[in-house]
DNA sequence: CTGAATCCGCTTGGATACTG
DNA sequence: CAGTATCCAAGCGGATTCAG
């Protein structure tokens, strides 16, 4: 975890997860254990590079768990930890208020159409 | 708003609030409605065509309102539009994880110095 | 007071190639 | 497969100055 923190909750949460990258991490990792390639696929477009920086960056603030399997091919599963799980209602909120956004944006272009 | 969307929830929420400063001139303006000075101050540090470069993104998104008085010295104030307080959940959420969180921490660096 | 304009350095991320 | 190493480009943000 972070021992320098603000005074401010709102920062100290910008703190772990002002990313892009790392929230779409969470998203992914929400849904259970995950390899290294799983993720960079159904995250998008990411470099090796950038994902494994932001997960070494998670694994540090204590949100992720990295298991590595001796096994021929290589596997790596990353894991949420019981704390990065705990930002769940955070990535609730996010879905629940996209998903109104994305219904508004239809009506509305909906309407114009209709003018 | 936006029209460019992602089919993601999660991803449309990013487009418009991924940003450290968005995120906490929303903190500020759930307060009510600020000035541009105030919310310089209040934000901590940010030079002014950083927060104005955010400010006016957030208009073209429909989250903030600038209202223009004609007056001497000039006053510019800034309120949330009700898509931008349809925010507070997340904000909210993001406040208890941080509250969470600073307690955690507070825990552990006790512990350690008890040891 | 509220910005707009300019300059500039640094970080971030992308592409690519290579290794265990 | 799961990274690491390198190089490079672009964007972002900071500092400063100036204007209405």
């Amino acid at each position: 975890m972070r021992d320098k923190l603000s005074a401010c909750p709102v920062e100290t949460t910008l703190l772990v997860i002002n990313d892009r990258w790392k929230v779409l991490i969470l998203r992914e990792l929400l849904d259970g254990t995950k390899r290294f390639g799983e993720l960079r696929k159904s995250i998008g477009t990411v470099s090796p590079k950038v994902l494994t920086s932001h997960l070494r960056s998670m694994e540090e603030d204590g949100l992720v768990d990295r298991e590595i399997f001796a096994e021929v091919p290589p596997r790596v599963e990353y894991t949420l930890t019981e704390l990065g799980d705990s930002l769940k209602p955070i990535l609730d909120a996010m879905k629940d208020w996209g998903t109104d956004y994305q219904a508004k944006v239809k009506l509305k272009l909906k309407e114009t159409n209709e003018d």
